[in-house]
DNA sequence: ACCATTATGACAATATGTTGTCAAATAGGA
DNA sequence: TCCTATTTGACAACATATTGTCATAATGGT
C-alpha cells in the first residue's frame, strides 16, 4: 500500500492505526468467548471491572469518564447489571441524583470467576511476545490517546 | 492497579488491552471529526478506503475479510454508500449474486477530500510520537490479533 | 452428473455506543 | 441569597456491529 503524501512518521502511524481496527475486532471477539463463559458480555466484563477495580463505590457519570465511553452508554450498561443482580444502586450522600454503583455478592463472585480466566489467557498470550515492545505498545497508545483528544493536527 | 497472579509480561499485556480502550474511543472520535466534515462518518469511510485501495473491484464479502469484520456489517453500510452514491454494483462474471463494489465518481472525489485532510492530521500527531515505538505497537497490535484469532490461551 | 458442503446476500433480532433533549440537582460567582 | 452554568440520570432516535436464519449460487469429491 502507498501512503502518498505522508512522512516517514506519518506512514508509520497510519500503519499503526490501520493495524489497530483487526486488532480491536479480534480483541473484543476474544472477549466475548471468554466473558461467554460467565454468562456476561464483554460491554458487561468492562464495566463490571471498572467498578471492582475502583477503591470506593462510583457514580455512573464517574465511571464513563474513567472508561472514555459517555455516560449513557455505562448507564445502560450499569442498569443491565442491576438488572441481573450484578450491581445495585445506593444512595449518594453527596448527590440525591447521582447514586453510587456497588458489586452485589454475586457480581463479587462473577467478577473472581472471571478473573481466574482472564489471568492465566493473558499469561499465556503474552509469553508470545516482547514485553519491551508491549510496554512501548500500551505507552503509544496511551500518548495516542491524549493526541485525539486534544485534537492535535485537526482543522 | 494490581494485577494479582499476572506474570510480568502477562501484567503488561493487560495494561496495554486496558489502554487500548480508550485509545479506541478517542481515534473513533477523532475520525468522526475529521470525516464529519466531508458528510461522512468513521465506518463509511473505512468501508471507502478499503474500496479505494483496492486493485480491482471486490466484492462485499472480500471487503469484510479484509476489515476483518463481518459481511452483514459491511454490507449495511456498503447499502448506505451505494444509496448516497458514492459507490455501484457491478456485475460479477464469475459469480451472479456476489456483485462487485466500485467507486463512483462522487465516491472518488469524497475519498480523495478525505485523503487530503488525513496525511496532514496523520503527520501532525506523528510528530509527537516515536517512530521506533510507533512501528512497535503496530507490530505488536498485529500480532496480537493474530493471537486472538488463534484462540491462544483460552480454555 | 450428482450431491453435500460452502459462500453469498437478504432479512430480522439484539447488543453496544452515539447524539440530542429534558428536568432535577449541584456548584460557583455576583 | 440569587442567578447562571454545569452535572446528572432518563428517554428517544439513530449508527454500528453481532448472531441467526433463509434461499440461492458456486465448489468439490464421488
Amino acid at each position: 500500500m502507498v501512503y502518498t503524501g505522508h512522512s516517514s512518521k506519518g506512514a508509520a502511524l497510519t500503519k499503526l492505526i490501520l493495524a489497530s481496527f483487526p486488532f480491536h475486532g479480534a480483541l473484543m471477539a476474544a472477549g466475548e468467548r471468554l466473558t461467554a463463559l460467565s454468562g456476561l458480555t464483554s460491554a458487561r466484563w468492562q464495566v463490571l471491572s471498572v467498578i471492582a477495580r475502583a477503591e470506593r463505590p462510583e457514580t455512573v457519570a464517574n465511571i464513563a469518564r474513567n472508561m472514555g465511553l459517555t455516560r449513557q452508554a455505562v448507564q445502560r450498561v450499569a442498569n443491565d447489571l442491576a438488572a441481573t443482580g450484578l450491581v445495585a444502586f445506593a444512595p449518594n450522600p453527596h448527590h440525591k441524583r447521582a447514586v453510587l454503583v456497588m458489586l452485589t455478592a454475586t457480581g463479587q463472585a462473577r467478577f473472581q470467576e472471571m478473573s481466574e480466566r482472564q489471568v492465566p489467557w493473558a499469561n499465556a498470550l503474552a509469553d508470545h511476545l516482547n514485553k519491551t515492545h508491549v510496554d512501548a505498545a500500551a505507552c503509544v497508545l496511551g500518548e495516542l490517546a491524549k493526541l485525539f483528544e486534544h485534537r492535535v493536527g485537526e482543522p
